[in-house]
Formats: C-alpha cells, sequence, structure tokens
DNA sequence: ACTCTGATATACTTTACCTCA
DNA sequence: CCTGAGGTAAAGTATATCAGA
C-alpha cells in the first residue's frame, strides 16, 4: 500500500524502469513488495518490453510449485509472475503515464473498467501494437495474448478509446478506493480446447497431471484445479439439467395416463348404468379405445350368459389398458382412419 | 482407537466480463 | 452511443471426507 504512495509521485517517473531487467532477474527467489511493484510499474511502461522478455525466461520456475502450496502460490502469483494479484496494482492507475497516453493508455484491448489499472490480462498485442504499447504484464500474460485471436471489442476499443478511457479512468478512481480488484482471466480457445481434451480423458486430475497441464498452458496449477472443478460442476448442472427434463416427461405420461385410466373408469361406469349387458361382464373383458377412448369388449371372454360367471376368475392376459386387436366394438366401427387400435406401451 | 493435519472434493457465492435489448 | 439486465466463467469460501502420521 506504501507502494501506492511512490507511484503517486510523478516527480520522477520510472528513473528505476531502466533497471527493470536487473530488478526482474531476482523476482523468482524473493518477495518483497517492491519488486512486485517495479514489475507491475513495468507493464505500463513503454520501456519494459525487455523486462518482460526477461520475465518470461522466469516465470517456469513458478511452475514448479506444487498444489500443496497454494498460499505460497499466491505470493509467487506477485513476484514471479510480476502480476500483482492484491495490493498495488490499482495504485498503478495513478501512475503519471496517462498524460504520455491519452486516450488509447486506458483502452487498448481491454475491458472498460479495467484498461486504466496499468494492466490487463485481456489486453492482445495487436491493439496494443497499435498504440506502440507493451501491455503484457508478465510472461505468462504474453503468452495469454499470444493464444487469443483478436476479438471483436478489440477493434471496437480502438474505435471508442476517448470514452473508454473516460469510464476507464472513473472506474479507476473508485477502485482505488479500496486498491483491491480481482482481475479476471479469460482463458483462450486453444487452452480450453485442451482443457476439454484433458477433461475427456479424465475428470479429475492428480497433481503431477495438474502441474504437467499447467505447465503445458502456461497457467498456474491452481487455475488448472479451478477449471476441473467448474468444469465438473458444470457437468453435473448439465446432467441435473437432463435428469430433470426427462423425470418432467415422465410426470407428463403418467398424468396424462392417469386422465385416461380416469375416463375409461368413469366409462365403464357409464355403461354398468345404462347397459345392463355390460353390467354382466367381467372388467377384464372390457377395454378402452386408446384414440377415441370409449369403452369396448374383447373377444376372448364372450359376453357370459350366466350371472355366476361374473364372479368367476378371469384372467386377462394383458392389462386393461391395452387390448388385443380383435375387438368388439358397441360403438361405431373401425375405419381406415380410425381403426380402434390400442395405444402403443 | 483416537486425534490432528493436509489434500482434495463438492456446493455455493462472488466477481469480472460479455452480450444484447 | 449508452445503459442495465442477465448470462457465463474464473476464482473465492465453507464444509465434508479421507488418508497418513
Amino acid at each position: 500500500m506504501e507502494l501506492g504512495l511512490s507511484l503517486g509521485d510523478s516527480s520522477k517517473p520510472f528513473g528505476f524502469l531502466s533497471k527493470a531487467r536487473e530488478i526482474t532477474t531476482t523476482t523468482t527467489t524473493t518477495t518483497n513488495g517492491l519488486q512486485g511493484f517495479c514489475m507491475a510499474l513495468g507493464i505500463n511502461s513503454s520501456t519494459s518490453a525487455r523486462a518482460q522478455q526477461k520475465l518470461h525466461s522466469h516465470d517456469e520456475d513458478d511452475d514448479e510449485d506444487d498444489t500443496s502450496e497454494e498460499e505460497e502460490d499466491e505470493d509467487d502469483d506477485e513476484t514471479t509472475n510480476g502480476r500483482p494479484s492484491l495490493d498495488p496494482p490499482v495504485q498503478l492507475n495513478l501512475l503519471p503515464l496517462s498524460p504520455v497516453l491519452p486516450d488509447n493508455a486506458s483502452s487498448e484491448g481491454g475491458s472498460p473498467g479495467t484498461a486504466a489499472r496499468g494492466f490487463d490480462v485481456n489486453r492482445l498485442p495487436a491493439t496494443a501494437t497499435a498504440v506502440g504499447e507493451e501491455v503484457t504484464s508478465s510472461s505468462f500474460l504474453m503468452d495469454f495474448c499470444m493464444f487469443r485471436g483478436g476479438k471483436k471489442r478489440d477493434s471496437e476499443a480502438a474505435g471508442n478509446d476517448a470514452v473508454e478511457a473516460e469510464r476507464a479512468s472513473s472506474r479507476a478512481s473508485d477502485e482505488d478506493e479500496n486498491g483491491l480488484s480481482r482481475k479476471k482471466l479469460r482463458l483462450s480457445k486453444e487452452q480450453s480446447a485442451y482443457l476439454e481434451e484433458s477433461f475427456k480423458e479424465h475428470t479429475t486430475l492428480n497433481p503431477k497431471q495438474k502441474v504437467a497441464l499447467a505447465k503445458q498452458l502456461n497457467l498456474r496449477p491452481r487455475q488448472v484445479e479451478v477449471w476441473f472443478q467448474n468444469r465438473r460442476a458444470r457437468t453435473k448442472l448439465k446432467q441435473t439439467e437432463v435428469d430433470c427434463e426427462y423425470l418432467k416427461r415422465c410426470c407428463e405420461n403418467l398424468t396424462e395416463e392417469n386422465r385416461r385410466l380416469h375416463k375409461e373408469l368413469q366409462e365403464l361406469r357409464a355403461l354398468k348404468t345404462t347397459n345392463p349387458f355390460y353390467a354382466q361382464l367381467p372388467a377384464t373383458t372390457l377395454t378402452m379405445c386408446p384414440s377415441c377412448e370409449r369403452v369396448a369388449t374383447t373377444s376372448t371372454a364372450p359376453p357370459p350368459t350366466k350371472p355366476t360367471d361374473l364372479t368367476s376368475k378371469t384372467t386377462a392376459p394383458f392389462p386393461l389398458s391395452r387390448p388385443p386387436s380383435n375387438t368388439l366394438f358397441p360403438f361405431p366401427p373401425a375405419t381406415p382412419d380410425h381403426p380402434h387400435q390400442p395405444a402403443a406401451s
């Protein structure tokens, strides 16, 4: 936080940046704030390109972090990656670079709200080149930028520099209040595709796989880990949606079946009251046409002639609602359009 | 057997960014 | 062109579980 005060000193704007290379060579082994500070400055400086190159040569060391060192990982992010993840970045907005980089400086490639903070993971080399600036903040970000193809908003940003700069600066001033802002990383399509491929092979990673994948994609192991966590969550969510849809359809089918059976029951009761003949029939000899939903008798059980038949056990070879095709129809005969076929199961 | 610790998982939340009306 | 709502994805947090010391 004291660093922010130092940054505010526009009277000596980054004379030390000429020593960026020298400083950054030690960043992997030290964690003091000054270095992180210097690197952060470098990202906004037009003289920092070489320092970034130097950083690139060191960032491989980062990936040596195992997953058992998550906390240390955070520290490393600030130092070895040259990307101040927590404290100083916001202060960087106050860099007196702004007069030097009038409009484009705060809007190149980055999103409106982030560009003025001095570094932006979403900045793209193309746009940076357009404004004659080196904008990436670390080797990882450099690679990341290389991964990304041009996107629509890059060109848009170039066209809206003035407005973007104004918005960015206003937002930056807001965020300077607390000095904390979480930068959002967007994985490139290539990175995502590679992670997807890995996910297809195994949905969980052991530490070795995680580190290897992180190295391969120039990400931190923690990022790979988080990606897999979120990916599993998304998979589960999708599966839940599919299950829900399936159960919904089952419910609808059962509701329809229930409605049909109710109607069938009503038909049977009506038949029983209006036609004593049908009242003597065993229930299993009656069925309903699923298309017109009217009751019919089946030929397998001829109408009883004696009342005692009503008590005799009948063994229907099929469910009541699924009669055989040879049905006796007391209602209008079947036609090609309406053959009184039983419903499909 | 019990406790402690660290790693890792899931569930849920927060945050930054994007898209679109 | 601007803006707000809503969606998405990365990251954070809380908690549970398990293995090993």
